[in-house]
DNA sequence: CTGAAAGCGCTTACAG
DNA sequence: CTGAAAGCGCTTACAG
């Protein structure tokens, strides 16, 4: 035998056709029973598999689901934010689970996503994670949705968006994290990070901040708050220019872990103790939140639960299911940097649905 | 035009051959260069895409690597090592920029790796990454050596290893690490961390510790060994173990950075001051080491360099160009669990030569 | 410099 | 239940 055998071998081993050879091995019911076993075991044999390439051309499918990883560029290269490996985890095997491979990629918004990966068939469609800014990203997305490109992003939840998204339920964070905050005596709470529509994850948490604070009959201090990308260097900017800002400061909420920690750096580095002096909360929580000193208390999403999420629904989308957005409940991880050690709260599950037509206008883009 | 459009629409429009369509979108120098700009504008027009999947079947490649990853089964499913995520991190990179796609995939030791991805044209080549005992791996090593598999994998370098690998050179970081802690004037350092050939690595990083220690005149004690697997919870059981017997002990070298911060826990657990009463050394340099309490004095592994040397190592193979195994300078950083504070020190690099023939024997193997 | 033709290895209507 | 045939969309010798 030269090489990798193919069907046909297969077939004249087995005294067959090749196309009964091809039917066997994909378990059409028609084939006789006695027959399929006789294929099966020469192919066993032979080690044969199918060429993907092959069988790929002709049904025109991949099997292959697309990861493209969107990272901020100022963020340090070998320094992946750790949320987004954590959600890569469990999308790598949410994907082998149900028999797909799974193509990842670190992306610039300049590529044309849509022909670099499904218009060329190299996979089925797209899982979106990270961005920088939203409003650049925003009308990367409306491309995708006019090229009729089947994609699913993580990320905020929004009335408007181009295509629909699995997220967290940012501003249900948000509350219980100052509420947390607000039960321990604090008054005095900043907010980190940036609250714009150029980050509307962060935008949402803080508005769920605020309206925790209000529920107390608080006003947000905007000395209090500060802009922030997701690294410890931006939550250390943060949190030096809160503090020196001179304003009274009893409690600091970050949009996310890497903040968090770096606000923490910088309330040591001014000599200040968490939590007795400042107490900390975070979001994401990220493995090194348990490891900080104090640990973090922190805003856990279930990246689990999330990976398999955004690879389901994509599926459902490739397969012209219905499909629509879904916001996962938050889950507040008390440990120690907030001054307090209770049990975890936990809020209910929220489904949005897709804004109406939306699948309808997809695959009119298409035809 | 329905649908996507191909080369045969392109040459339509051009008014030449699907043929030359073919030659000019792939560069061919043979093409007129009037024509070929016609053919790209058209193209362009369309937004037309090759077909990977055609193109892949007739050329019988796939412009793919898979880099399959492998977890110790005992580790919490959400929580990869970070050492892993961050080869992961460059080696994505690294394909992308020489215009390779990655299929990524976890793995368990009883797939037929070379069936599931190069034999039927998923991938080119494969990159393996971690593996639980390395006696079972290396049984999988040898099926693919046989079957002429194209692969790297990341690990010790060893001298009678199947294939070849990239690897860290752990016992000068072993040597560098505990070289460093007796010049704090440590003399009783243990080693957390298994020490045999079921982890080829972690017992490289044990002889260049017992290579230190011998050179400062002192003998390893076996009551301040314990042996963990790369977790937390496996450095907090082992260096409790170790507490218990009762030896003295004033420093711990222990074979990865998460083994090193369960077992700080352990040592706070017991009201043991880091680096005052132990000073503890970590291995790897995860992100998390910088923001432990004390920051972990650890070995860094150059992730970045090691994941580009694994995709160029692979691609060489590919092109069936003469390849060896490669090991990598450790370097030791310098923070404060160790009780000190200097520059890190380098040691050189060195180039370890695939054995004799090994390249002859896979061709061969493969014919 | 370009075209006509073969073929990569499958899958699936169409007949029987 | 099975076979003969067409065709997925390319790439590349072979001719000219």
């Amino acid at each position: 035998m030269k090489g990798k055998p193919n069907s046909l071998d297969i077939a004249h081993l087995a005294g067959v056709s090749q196309a009964t050879v091809s039917r066997a091995l994909r378990g059409h019911a028609s084939v006789n029973r006695a027959t399929r076993e006789r294929i099966l075991q020469v192919a066993r044999q032979l080690n044969y598999t199918v060429d993907k390439n092959a069988s790929n051309l002709r049904t025109q499918q991949s099997g292959t689901l697309a990861l493209l990883l969107f990272e901020d560029p100022t963020i340090d290269e070998s320094n992946i934010n750790p949320f987004f490996l954590s959600m890569l985890g469990s999308i790598t095997r949410a994907c082998a689970q149900r028999g797909y491979d799974l193509l990842i990629s670190f992306q610039q918004l300049s590529r044309d996503w849509h022909a670099d990966y499904e218009d060329c068939h190299k996979a089925d469609g797209l899982i979106l994670l990270g961005y920088g800014d939203y409003l650049d990203y925003r009308s990367r997305l409306e491309a995708l949705v006019a090229q009729g490109t089947h994609f699913v992003r993580w990320g905020a939840v929004l009335a408007d968006q181009p295509g629909l998204s699995i997220g967290g339920d940012n501003h249900a964070g948000g509350l219980a994290a100052t509420r947390h905050l607000l039960a321990q005596g604090r008054r005095r709470i900043g907010f980190l990070g940036h609250a714009s529509l150029h980050a509307p994850e962060f935008l949402e948490r803080h508005q769920g901040y605020a309206a925790a604070l209000r529920e107390a009959g608080l006003t947000p201090d905007p000395l209090l708050q500060a802009d922030a990308i997701s690294t410890e260097g931006a939550g250390y900017e943060a949190a030096s220019l809160v503090l020196e800002r001179g304003a009274r400061c009893d409690a600091l909420f970050a949009a996310s872990d890497l903040i968090a920690i770096g606000a923490m750096r910088a309330l040591f580095a001014r000599g200040l103790r968490v939590p007795e002096d400042v107490a900390v909360v975070g979001y994401d929580d990220i493995p090194m939140a348990q490891s900080t000193h104090p640990p973090l208390t922190t805003v856990q999403q279930d990246t689990r639960h999330a990976g398999e999420l955004l690879v389901d629904t994509l599926l459902r989308m490739v397969r012209e299911e219905d499909v629509q957005s879904i916001k996962l409940p938050p889950r507040l991880m008390v440990r120690q940097s907030c001054g307090a050690a209770q049990q975890p709260a936990r809020t209910p599950a929220t489904v949005t649905p897709l804004p109406a037509g939306a699948r309808r206008a997809r695959r009119q883009a298409r035809s």
